[in-house]
DNA sequence: TTTAACTATGACGTAATTTGTCACTATTAT
DNA sequence: ATAATAGTGACAAATTACGTCATAGTTAAA
């Protein structure tokens, strides 16, 4: 093998494991040790970050946890990943530290000419929205950190109206509509829930026993909230702009019909306990839905309607 | 310089220029001519794939414009890209086309085993929800593409409820709660819109004489929209969920006061045309919200009430 | 304290490779 | 035709790469 070859292939190699020894490399390039220690330090020199330690257990690492050998892309390939990044800039929080910008540079730096104009010119033109939430969620490594090392957190949660210490094990973490969301197992309630992150005042780790949930991830959220709970059966329809708004609302895509005309409705099980919230979605879509069933819930929304009937009422008579 | 130096240089260089000649390169290393095509030679044989015509104007190319870069990620970089990517997963249209699944496997593969490890644990753990939306925009591609190139657009628009050809001038495109939306200059009202791609029916490229827009793009919307039409001061107190509602809608956002409680106003002027979709916005806001200007609006919003009273009266006084 | 497992460097001769030059061929736009 | 390109082959000279051996330094562990 030339000496070029062997040394982009020793890049890789040298990527792949992280912690190498010269007569391990020796072996397998078949070369002698003297020649990859010349070898090595022609790679120093070219940029890959190396670093040795003598002593027994010593040997070569590859510093800073870095340099994914050289990929290529296609130049589709790059525009995508450009603008995937692109995309994460809206948030103000994210499970990752990210020196995005730096690796935006990097990646634009390294693109010929053409393929920057090009990104020039799309950089202003394509945007991916979301919402810009004044709340932080500082506590978010740490909730994906347990999610993935099954560890149970102590938690302070500030809900609705009240703030405690409880314990939950993480399952994992998710962002909708410009909010991060921890979906965890509370052992308090000894159920599944979600938790707004925002709201977490405090995370540390706990010395609690966690639950054996390795096989539970994002995935199974569906199946696991789905049947719970004390239900009740529901049905209402839409107008096709009805059925549009309800597309935005993962909750009820599982339990959305369309029909050919683009009009629909909405039919399945919800937990009675979540009745004033669906009260006041449904009065959100005003004429676009049409709740039929439960009997509660079209009492609710009656209650709704006439609590603010008497708050646009009562100045306007004046 | 070493050949192997000089070998991977050359791939950059290759890379970065497109196309080039065998002189070209020759005297910018400083070689002969027959290096260089030896050297060009085993770059190909290592897998840059080149290209060569002969004859004046002919010279190398690189082919399938690909990009090889020896791009050195770091581990946390390549978690955000690879995250950056995942998030992408969940839009079933994107201006550019996307072997996305491809290349995040590109990606995956060239990773060090502890990094794939740590991937596999993470993406099942972290997700960006966007809604699934039915409508397929089919014609973004188009659109972007007369966006950066500044041309006219013939396009057939399903609103609401008619149906029509019209002519065009794109800005930009944007997407935003899981569907597109393209902000462009209308030549027939002559003034800037919002259009929602999904209701493209057809979008073809027009002779019309385009408008010099160059230094306008998706960054200058917000101050072109704002002036224009016939408005109307506009003010609504809202309780602390009502403030949270409040940032998850753009248009919002620049009306939004927050005071220290948590609670706060919407306070601006808007299109006298947009109340009706106040008022059922306002509507669905329920308790967390109450509108105290103008009096259209909250004759609006009661008139709504009203509806929705009757809509939810009838059948349960049975 | 010794030993073994590491890296690190220098010197040197031989083997291998790289390089430039020169002499060709082939293709194609002008 | 001419000039600008790529592409090949051969050969000698220059350079580099390689292995071996000698030697030294560091450190964990026995």
């Amino acid at each position: 093998m030339s000496k070029s070859k062997r040394l982009m292939e020793m890049i890789i190699a040298v990527n792949r494991k992280r912690r190498f020894t010269v007569k391990e490399l020796a072996i397998e390039f078949d070369v002698s040790t003297r020649t990859i220690l010349r070898d090595l330090q022609e790679l120093s020199e070219l940029g890959v970050p190396l670093y040795s330690e003598v002593g027994p257990h010593g040997g070569y690492r590859i510093l800073q946890e870095r340099l994914l050998p050289p990929i290529a892309f296609t130049e589709r390939e790059a525009v995508a990943v450009f603008f995937a990044v692109q995309a994460l800039r809206h948030y103000s929080s994210l499970p990752f530290e990210t020196e995005t910008s730096a690796m935006l540079n990097k990646f634009y730096n390294f693109m010929p000419e053409d393929v920057r104009n090009r990104i020039d010119q799309m950089r202003d033109r394509v945007d991916f929205v979301t919402p810009v939430r004044q709340a932080q969620s500082p506590h978010l490594s740490v909730l994906l950190d347990a999610a993935i090392r099954q560890i149970v957190l102590l938690v302070e949660y500030v809900s609705q109206r009240q703030r405690g210490m409880r314990e939950i094990q993480p399952i994992g973490i998710f962002t909708q509509d410009g909010l991060w969301y921890c979906w965890a197992y509370c052992l308090l309630r000894k159920t599944y829930r979600v938790f707004r992150c925002d709201r977490f005042e405090s995370a540390v780790p706990s010395d609690s026993q966690p639950l054996d949930l390795q096989h539970i991830d994002l995935g199974s959220k569906d199946q696991l909230t789905r049947s719970a709970d004390d239900c009740v059966y529901f049905h209402a329809e839409l107008s096709a702009e009805g059925v549009e708004a309800c597309e935005a609302e993962p909750w009820s895509v599982p339990l959305l019909h369309v029909r050919s005309d683009g009009t629909g409705w909405l039919e399945g099980n919800v937990a009675r306990k979540d009745i004033s919230y669906f009260a006041s979605y449904f009065v959100g879509l005003g004429r676009e839905a049409a709740v039929q069933q439960p009997k509660e819930l079209r009492t609710a929304i009656r209650q709704l309607l006439s609590d603010l009937m008497v708050r646009y009422m009562d100045k306007d008579a004046e």
